[in-house]
DNA sequence: AGGTAGTGCTTGACGCTTCAAGTACCAAGG
DNA sequence: CCTTGGTACTTGAAGCGTCAAGCACTACCT
């Protein structure tokens, strides 16, 4: 059982340590951008879909929105359905197709997006590019978007446009 | 209301495309590398606690091995319970000090961790670093090492060790 | 001793994510 | 028309993480 695949390459100094920081980056910091959001009643999550429906004045298909936000259909769902109680996010059948909805966010929705975006950038600077020089910071844009890209198989509707093209913060 | 803090310094350019990119390998990245542990009935975070405790013959402290990990001792004791039905891990109060409890891995747990290893090395290779060329990768731990080593605030017992010492993979 | 504070760990409730089904609708072929 | 298949979305149950309390034990103070 211990030989079985005696060619495993495992990883050297430099990966472990960049692995495990990656780890420890999300195991501490996510949670800690949650705090922002939890007094509101929202999750991060719930604040990026506002973000993203800000750009979007037509609207957006919820399955788009899903592909754009790398969220499974049903993870949207339940997301939408708060919102939508909270009155953030408006949805309507589309006329066109009766198994679309299309989702708007309402007046309410982006004053609250727009209340809370300063407090979320500045967590995202205290978590991430506070300390960082310039240079570490194009390094980190450039590898991570290098993994980010290679993961677009998550993206069915777009496939020749940015990987993420919209979003405020 | 817009106008209420007009000095916020949003993310640059750069500094966006590292951030969403971030955003989306956590997202889509790793809930696939729980389908890996999935089958087994694990989820990642107890595959690192099993590779943490292999390397400690000795044992370990739950608040020790919470504080390595980067775990709450509520989310810690939530996952002890169920290694230890799952016959993994070994609990057992001190005899100094009748509040502490010593963590030790089990035959079976060590078996698990080591016949899972491989393919979890192999998860994390395919999802990060063979998108990456050396520099890349070396940029990406520096970087990410950087930002690692400043939450230390979450690390109370270990001020000047190393941040994330162990751990295999 | 006895009381008070503090440490180490556990528990229960609640919200979120996932997975597997399920509903509603469109589109082709008979 | 009406079935078959596929798409867009929703629902319910199960498991995990977080928070706020709670329990057990130690340490200090008088």
């Amino acid at each position: 059982m211990d030989g079985m695949n005696d060619e495993t390459r495992w990883l050297d100094d430099t990966e472990r340590r960049a692995w495990l920081s990656l780890l420890a980056v999300v195991l501490v910091g996510f949670p800690e951008l949650e705090r922002t959001f939890r007094p509101h009643g929202l999750v991060h999550v719930e604040y990026g879909l506002l973000a993203a429906l800000s750009n979007e004045d037509e609207g957006l298909r919820l399955s788009e929105l899903a592909a754009q936000m790398n969220m499974s259909q049903s993870r949207l769902s339940h997301r939408m359905r708060k919102l939508v109680d909270l009155g953030y996010v408006e949805v309507t059948g589309d006329a066109c197709d009766g198994r679309v909805s299309i989702a708007r966010v309402t007046d309410a929705g982006r004053r609250f997006a727009e209340q809370v975006s300063p407090a979320h950038v500045a967590d995202v600077r205290r978590l991430i590019f506070d300390h960082l020089d310039a240079a570490q910071t194009a390094a980190l844009a450039d590898a991570l978007g290098a993994v980010a890209d290679r993961l677009g198989s998550t993206c069915p509707g777009a496939p020749k446009g940015p990987p993420v093209p919209k979003a405020r913060a």
